[in-house]
DNA sequence: CGACGCGTTGAGCAGACTCAATCACAGTGG
DNA sequence: CCACTGTGATTGAGTCTGCTCAACGCGTCG
């Protein structure tokens, strides 16, 4: 049910809306942003390459990185339904989207059923995402999360094809922190002690997962499924 | 944009699907259940009086309210896309909500194209809502966490017509906890502080607000707006 | 090379937690 | 009617996790 989750497994199926959709590639270099708060809402996108983070901003100048996102994954959606994009996306690395103008989206909806299903569906797993990390974030200390972060990064590489035991880190330990909550100092301790437990191997972003078991069980997952 | 946030304001027009969707009203005691994580989903709720809490569940026992909802509010839309529900939903009092069978809404969607449009938005309102309130557990400390809860009770009941200046609480000082990630008894000193500085009135679950802008400016938002 | 951003590590502090006692209140049964 | 019980709320005292402040190392880039 709960699982660790991140982003919508659910792909969008392009083809199956090409013929509605006038799809374009946009490329971002690491640093730049897909859209900002506030700027005018017209179109989701899907990753094609590459990651990018999403940040919540406040009134008052609070801010907190509510997720990363990689191939596969859409951006933007928690802003349909309004005037303005809710949140800043960043690239983390030189990455590319596919932009989906919203209301051919919408138009194609009404042409390709499934696809209005699927779009429900997609915004359903956001937020199951979302109140699975509130669950962890409320009830694991530091380097519980930190661990459990680890784990959901290496299996989004894995559904990726990439090896979930060995990957390079594409955010800063100061956005690691500020999605789980914590304090940079925090997060690199937290990953220096997995190390000296022997559960990981960690150099600056570099991530050798050694005992899968041993951080899931932190983690408070189940080490039988999955 | 972001704000306090809560629940979906949009309510669904009821009588505009009727004529789709067979329509039941389920009442529910306090302490009753709407739904458990696990049991097949086959519908989703309008909350027509009462209230309910929203609670999520991990492999491990561990468990957190992500959300309350009242009057005009959905429940059970991050089930979408499931075969089981993904969380449990229990009435804070004695309480009723409108049953609307997902296959029906569904179907209902492709005869009136606004309804789709309208459940999406609502998805993506409740995703801004959940990612308002990552933002405020991560970034604000326990007593403004209180602060920014009451702003919010506040204004959920101003909405739905009644005072924000004088309510009561329907959730115990331990499910409030929940949902701020602290410990009862840290938010039960939050409030008596609190009410020390005069910002509040509170004996029990009846609350007077006193100074609404003391609150706003704990809570990080602007007291200019709204 | 020097500057800067990022990451690591240490020492001390403080806010929130833990444990525990007490109080208020509703429900129950003698 | 009142003693008894159980739950929820408040408050206190002491502890500890994670934060703050600060120094230092590493790597990159101008």
């Amino acid at each position: 049910m709960a699982q660790p989750a991140s982003g919508n497994g659910l792909g969008i199926d392009i083809e199956a809306i090409r013929e509605y959709v006038q799809v374009q590639r946009r490329k971002h270099l690491a640093g730049q942003s897909i859209c900002h708060a506030g700027q005018p809402f017209h179109a989701i996108y899907l990753v094609h390459a590459g990651s990018y983070k999403i940040c919540e901003l406040a009134d008052d100048g609070r801010e907190q990185i509510s997720g990363f996102r990689m191939r596969g994954e859409l951006i933007g959606v928690e802003s349909i339904g309004l005037k303005a994009y809710a949140s800043d996306v960043v690239a983390l690395e030189n990455s590319e989207a596919w932009e989906l103008p919203y209301p051919a989206v919408l138009r194609a909806c009404l042409h390709v059923p499934e696809l209005q299903s699927h779009l429900t569906s997609a915004l359903a797993a956001e937020i199951r995402c979302d109140r699975s990390w509130m669950l962890m974030l409320g009830t694991l200390a530091a380097e519980r999360r930190v661990a459990a972060f680890l784990l959901d990064v290496a299996a989004r590489y894995a559904r990726l094809g990439y090896s979930a035991k060995h990957f390079i880190l594409r955010m800063s330990r100061i956005d690691m922190a500020s999605f789980l909550a914590l304090k940079h100092e925090t997060v690199s301790r937290a990953l220096s002690h997995l190390h000296d437990m022997s559960y990981i191997d960690v150099q600056r972003r570099e991530v050798r997962v050694l005992d899968v078991d041993g951080l899931r069980s932190m983690a408070g997952m189940s080490t039988a499924l999955n």
